[in-house]
DNA sequence: TAATTTTGGTATAGTATTGGAATAGATGAG
DNA sequence: CTCATCTATTCCAATACTATACCAAAATTA
């Protein structure tokens, strides 16, 4: 655990509010003591977070929360939820299909097909299989031309990666779930090959709401 | 698994945003150990990284991502044309007005139907009655309680005060189209308020039909 | 008020981790 | 074979972190 790390955290610990209900942090040697790191270390965390306006430390007194400028306000993706990002997905991937039948090209669709076989010989490996999923989907974005969607999707998927969703996947995916994903994908990539427009956004409905089952099913466990 | 794949590799990573911190790469020697590389061979990878200016190494601390987060490049939306955010907004609506249903609370609803009231009275300023209907469709955003959405029509209707999106305005917008438009929001809000989520989906792609017709029309004068 | 406690500010020495660099051996392509 | 590349190991230097001690400012308490 390093200084950036300690900073972050202490960051995400203030935008959350589960800190402190007053606006004073608790003491450095404090800070030290919970997160299990030594006192100067804290220190370099607070003297970043005090170049980022975050807090002002004062001497002998305590360092207190101030004000964080809403322009480094972390963008409302990195906070969104994953059935929040289901619903986007709902509302674009669907009609991404019906564009894509519209304007994709022949390659994209061969590498549409190609990523199916990879998934399907990752079925095994969850972490794997779910960047291939993700790449899935961002060129199936880019088969629809539209400049835009293609960088909305970029976006809403670039917070997959991160911590949470590490183990949402991990709670989400297994074998049966990866099997039925394939079948979907490869459906989906059918019909769009075949032009039937509204198929595909068929198809890709019921493909989200497959992944709004098991992640409903998995937040209830 | 040579120094170039892993150079792509980590790329990848990088772009996927896999890594934990958006700042620190892992060590060399933990790198070199999940790859299953020994570590000249990451060290190459990096060297290139660097080259490319993809990540910053610093002896004795650490390789830090420099240039390359998604986030931060220049958005593509400043360069997409109105076929483009027509399109999206086609992909995006429709569903938002089912969301609507579901989420919406009876304060929003109250705001759309103030909004439609203020653009019947000013059907005749093309420039006060957009930036109303722009706020019509944030605030239907906001009904839905989903902050990845809100933050992605916010995104794609801030360029709609623009230079070039100013000239479209005048073309497209007269008194008639205006009036139809109003019809138009006036029933998306009724649908929504009756709970009736298809029909408010179907009429607001109606509705974005218009604007379409209204768009290539004015493109081929 | 005056003494005590708590807090941040600073300095230092030691330890751990990291990148930098050199070397020798193994492997494979041409 | 020869050359290039990767592996594996070693040592070095830069940086980061720990642990400790002491000081000054502020807050608390008697």
């Amino acid at each position: 655990m390093g200084a950036s790390e300690i900073a972050t955290l202490i960051k995400k610990e203030i935008r959350n509010g589960t800190f402190l209900f007053h606006e004073k942090l608790p003491a450095e040697r404090r800070l030290a003591d919970t997160y299990g790191v030594a006192r100067g270390t804290v220190r370099e965390a607070l003297s970043r977070l005090e170049a980022d306006k975050y807090v002002e430390v004062r001497a002998g007194s305590g360092s207190y929360i101030i004000h964080p400028d809403p322009r480094d306000s972390t963008s409302p993706i990195e906070e969104a939820n994953p059935l929040e990002l289901i619903d986007a997905r709902f509302a674009l991937e669907p009609h991404m299909c019906r564009l894509a039948v519209l304007n994709g090209r022949r390659q994209d669709f061969e590498r549409l097909e190609d990523l199916c076989c990879q998934m399907d010989a990752n079925s095994n490996d969850e972490v794997v299989f779910s960047g291939l999923d993700t790449e899935f989907h961002l060129v199936l974005a880019n088969s629809t031309g539209n400049r835009l969607l293609i960088w909305i999707i970029g976006q809403i998927t670039s917070v997959r990666g991160q911590d949470e969703w590490r183990r949402m996947r991990h709670l989400t995916l297994n074998e049966g779930i990866i099997a039925q994903y394939n079948i979907q994908h490869r459906n989906i990539v059918k019909a769009i090959r075949a032009r039937e427009a509204e198929r595909a956004a068929k198809l890709m409905k019921e493909h989200l709401e497959t992944a709004r089952l098991s992640l409903t099913r998995a937040a209830d466990t």
